[in-house]
DNA sequence: AAGACGGGGTA
DNA sequence: TACCCAGTCTT
């Protein structure tokens, strides 16, 4: 039988069962797609459920303030996201009428939108006949193609695109698209996959030859780099905290954040603070391109006089969007210094 | 083509 | 603790 008929089968008998699995309506689709980038399910949903709650529609979303979008992805991750979202919705609106255009490739001029959530909305909106490429499948790939090529190489994914989009060919786009990114998933996992399981086994060149542990290929790369940083946390006598907001591009763009500093390793390493701040506690935090050690100060309000920002009370502080490291930062300092009752 | 961009999971 | 996961944008 045919790859893509294989899939399409397996898909109807054992294809996850998702909240968004039988909906066509393309702004639910393009939210739940960016919503779950680098994003494993069990986390992903609820904020997708909040998310559609609180934006249901192109219109809404276009009006709503840019803090308030990024409030609701705040621990999430990759804000660029939100940003991007709240953007091409603007876009949507003021461009195309509040129509998502069918063609990938209108899509793509969209912010935020690449080629797999370009073809996602396609195939699973519009039926077109397109095959999308994430991790799942890239893996899925490498496996029944016994391709050893990198995937993480811009020239591996062009080639495999070319390959799925032959497979599509003449079958129903959307269970084959849900099935093969579902199989990648459940099936044809990173390791121990269940190859007895499978509906491409026999297909499958590296089960053929033994080589699922060796595939998908990938180039590894070196350590992060680890970088210091102190971060102050300054109280005026009401017991406000002072934050202050981010630019709008970069690391954790838009969100609020503590003032804080880049430090050298043998300042951080002695706990010496150049500001003459005082030593509270430490914690790091790892991102994909570096590790960024903390040292949490504390700071009297007259040495922070003439910092940029603002002194937010106790109670308003959680209407501010911030990054899941100073989320950190401020559960444990509540735990450090709960009898103050200051904070 | 390579690096920036989070956060959470498992061995 | 070390390692894994991986779409899009910018340079």
């Amino acid at each position: 039988m045919h790859i893509g008929d294989r899939i399409v089968k397996w898909y109807e008998q054992q294809g996850r069962d998702m909240p968004w699995r039988e909906v066509h309506d393309p702004y639910l689709i393009w939210i739940q797609e960016v919503v779950m980038q680098q994003t494993r399910i069990e986390q992903g949903v609820g904020y997708y459920e909040r998310f559609v709650a609180r934006f249901p529609d192109l219109k809404t979303l276009a009006e709503a303030p840019l803090d308030e979008v990024l409030k609701y992805w705040e621990g999430l991750g990759y804000y660029s996201r939100a940003r991007n979202l709240h953007a091409a919705a603007q876009q949507l609106v003021s461009e195309h009428g509040g129509i998502f255009p069918r063609d990938p490739q209108a899509l793509m001029r969209l912010k935020g939108i690449g080629p797999y959530t370009a073809r996602a909305i396609a195939s699973f909106a519009f039926g077109a006949e397109t095959g999308v490429i994430d991790g799942n499948v890239l893996r899925v790939m490498a496996r029944v193609l016994g391709d050893d090529s990198p995937i993480n190489q811009p020239r591996t994914r062009k080639a495999f695109q070319g390959i799925i989009d032959t497979w599509v060919q003449g079958v129903p786009s959307r269970a084959f698209n849900h099935g093969i990114i579902d199989l990648g998933a459940t099936v044809c996992t990173p390791t121990q996959p269940g190859c007895l399981l499978c509906p491409l086994e026999t297909a499958c060149v590296a089960r053929a030859e033994g080589h699922t542990h060796l595939l998908p290929f990938k180039e590894k790369k070196g350590p992060k780099p680890v970088r210091y940083f102190h971060f102050y946390m300054v109280h005026d006598a009401r017991g406000a905290r002072l934050i202050r907001q981010r630019p709008a591009q970069g690391l954790w763009g838009g969100l609020w954040e503590i003032p804080n500093a880049e430090v050298e390793a043998e300042a951080f390493q002695r706990q010496l603070d150049p500001r003459g701040g005082d030593y509270c506690f430490s914690l790091r935090h790892i991102f994909t391109h570096f590790e960024m050690q903390i040292g949490v100060y504390t700071l009297p309000t007259p040495a922070a006089a003439g910092w940029e920002g603002q002194f937010v009370s106790p109670e308003k502080i959680s209407t501010f969007a911030f990054a899941r490291a100073v989320l950190n930062i401020f559960s444990r300092w509540e735990k450090n210094a709960p009898q103050t009752g200051l904070l």
